[in-house]
DNA sequence: GCAGAACTTGCGTAGTACGCAATTTTCTGC
DNA sequence: GCAGAAAATTGCGTACTACGCAAGTTCTGC
């Protein structure tokens, strides 16, 4: 007798699916087209024609092509909390933030993102400065959310000030490694290895001892 | 034979103090504006017309209210970097550092901005998402200048890892504690001292070695 | 003073965000 | 299966905005 109204395991819905399936297609088509034509060259419409919708519901997902081109790198973002939250909880956490943090640069695709997404997306943003912005707003989420995780491996309350500041650390430092790794021409070092030297230098004794003040 | 051809001391041109002058009158405009009747209801026109200009020339001098209402924090991020190059150089880094952002709370007003301003903004951009990703780019903008100074302070080239991400971990953690103390309600700690905290945790022993990887 | 630079302004245009209501698609209980 | 509910898509209309351009105005150096 199988009733499904007292489970509640949340059933995946066909419409959800489409739903994520066409964001992600809008984000997509966004990101190509900003590549080859230029961020400012590409309107609205044309995007949600090469995805197959209407200018109007392209708007009911994004606010702007910005955010759309954005937006995969939550995914990222939401990606890291569950790096961090399946690591063993007797691990120090330093260690294992450097490597949820790492983690996110050795898979080969992520989240049904294509192979070389990460590649191309740093291109644009480093090119294109009015998407920096827009890349922010989704970063300081996603620390938000890596403040959370924190907080709760080490048993800290959320919102207590130390989890937040680690949090931003640990983002701030991968960020600046990436753009670090991004200006270079022909990179000298794996980007893999300056995000991981970047977050150790963040997270090296910070992270082991309370405010000794 | 008072030559000023070859003298090129920055003279300071009438023009030029007004034009910040402007600048600065429309920054608090809008600001005071989107305080009182709300960001999305404060309209572009409305802030030129405050302040005695046509709505074009608002846009000559911003790219839309967010960006004005967020203006005058560069000034903050300026007035940092030389909070921190104006230090001793046998001062430690990482005391200078701290010493320098605590400096920005201490002051009592900063570079023409109004009393009581930080409080006001703060308080806006808490309340209005709109504004944080505005923040967040003049945020980045400083930060960038920051690792500039570290690196002339610690003679390291430009540009190398290790500056930008001491300087994105300083601004991350500065970042973080507004932020918690913005949203505690009748604030416990004053922001001082929650920036102060912050800042020394983020700064303690991480810049005084170097790589020893 | 005067020539030229710099700033402001009005106008025109292209583009964007979003509310609303109609329509189509998908889901749910039976 | 099917009927009704729920949700997503779409078109349309509107308000606002960003910015190029050219004309007018004010300042600056000499």
């Amino acid at each position: 007798m199988p009733s499904t109204t007292t489970l509640d395991a949340p059933r995946i819905r066909r419409r959800d699916l489409q739903k994520d399936q066409t964001r992600l297609d809008l984000a997509l088509a966004a990101l190509e087209l900003a590549d080859a034509h230029g961020l400012t060259a590409v309107r609205v419409p044309q995007i949600a024609e090469a995805v197959g919708v209407s200018p109007r519901t392209f708007n009911n997902y994004f606010g702007s092509k910005e955010a759309a081109i954005v937006w995969p790198s939550s995914l990222r973002g939401a990606r890291l909390v569950t790096n961090l939250t399946s690591r063993r909880q007797a691990e120090p956490l330093a260690d294992a933030l450097v490597a949820a943090v790492v983690g996110l640069y050795g898979e080969a695709d992520m989240d049904g993102l294509p192979n070389g997404w990460l590649r191309r997306f740093r291109a644009l943003v480093t090119r294109e400065p009015a998407l920096q912005g827009e890349y922010l707003k989704v970063a300081a989420a996603g620390e938000i959310a890596l403040a959370g995780a924190i907080a709760a491996r080490t048993g800290a309350p959320v919102g207590e000030l130390e989890s937040q500041v680690v949090a931003a650390m640990v983002a701030g430092a991968e960020r600046a490694a990436v753009l670090y790794w991004a200006r270079q021409k022909r990179p000298r070092v794996p980007l893999v290895d300056a995000v991981r030297q970047a977050v150790s230098m963040a997270v090296r004794v910070t992270v082991n001892n309370d405010s000794t003040d």
